[in-house]
DNA sequence: TGTCATAACGAACATTCGTTAGGCAAATAT
DNA sequence: ATATTTGCCTAACGAATGTTCGTTATGACA
């Protein structure tokens, strides 16, 4: 990948972030990369590229992450400790591709959304794991391991609707905050 | 609103689901009402009411629900029990009102979109009371309320990215799981 | 019977969409 | 020095966009 299709990424996804992958034109794109619409052809292929290496890109870093925790760790607490530590890490590195990734995967073509998906839940699985080994280890509740892999998920997810780098909680206290919830809840 | 005007929302609505606004023309409402485009226009002033009236309706439910729920209950372990199920209950009776209601009002005009965030906020805020009473009651860890009331609504809001009518859980079974992992959070 | 409202129509509007074609100057490679 | 590639340009393409226009069939009500 040039530098300057990068670049041009960069500006895509910073735009799709603000007005969505639908609303923003590739006139947007040129205006914001100065450049006219036409020469954002001799970079890359179409609109929908921009769209597919940002969502791929991102699925692939998730799903390399959860990966690693698998294999380093071993016990399910630190897991699930680094798990979440490292959702928040991608995210909070790669915000503007994060939100892309979580909105806009819909519009991907069929074809494409269908491998997406895959990779989607392939990650979710690997969470579910953790979580399941943490109920067999005798350190979790038995809990509906599907029903809290996903509410643990979504905090994760929304992370990118009110994170902001310049904000009260970095990367790894938001982490913390939200394994310590997760792990204990509410009730004293 | 006229009989036919509702049907035409709840088509568009469906639609905006499968595809989002943006992504949504007029021609493809109409085709599935059976209907010329030109004749939509008969029922609505253009695409942006139906975008309006779905995501306002659906904060008027919110606000109501959670100003019911802190008028009725005392108890804020109550309280917060309720303001969970009501939250599910409009999410599942209102599906497909709901996912437009939470991915589409980016795309509000500016000063209507100004408006729903003031709503939006309104309703977070009903929800850190909660918890913040919680706290002051004695009954909830000293959490950081702020943290703990997004991470409770992203747990709420994500549910529409899964549920299923025909699915496993009922709206109260969800309800009560979410509570449930909320208050005594993952550690045995 | 005459008047009005409703809900639909077909045609057209200006604009915007993603994309392509062809060319041209500067940088790079041979 | 010459050839090739790179990065951008202007111009244009066909298609799709939300919306407006004038009209018409229908039926309720005076």
């Amino acid at each position: 990948m040039t530098e300057r299709k990068l670049e041009i990424l960069s500006i895509a996804q910073s735009l799709f972030k603000d007005n969505g992958y639908t609303a923003t034109s590739m006139r947007d794109i040129a205006k914001a990369a100065n450049v006219e619409p036409a020469s954002l052809y001799s970079h890359i292929n179409g609109k929908e590229e921009l769209l597919d290496t940002t969502c791929f890109s991102m699925a692939e870093k998730f799903i390399n992450g959860i990966a690693e925790v698998n294999d380093i760790y071993f016990d399910a607490a630190q897991k699930l400790k680094m798990a979440v530590d490292t959702h928040v890490g991608i995210l909070a590195t790669n915000l503007n591709a994060a939100i892309v990734f979580q909105r806009d995967w819909r519009h991907l073509s069929d074809d494409r959304k269908a491998a997406f998906i895959v990779l989607r839940n392939q990650y979710e699985e690997g969470m579910r794991v953790i979580v399941q080994n943490g109920i067999d280890e005798g350190l979790f509740n038995e809990v509906d391991v599907k029903f809290a892999t996903l509410t643990l998920l979504s905090s994760l997810n929304w992370i990118v609707e009110w994170y902001d780098a310049e904000g009260r909680l970095t990367p790894a206290e938001i982490a913390e905050n939200l394994y310590n919830f997760v792990l204990t809840g509410l009730k004293k």
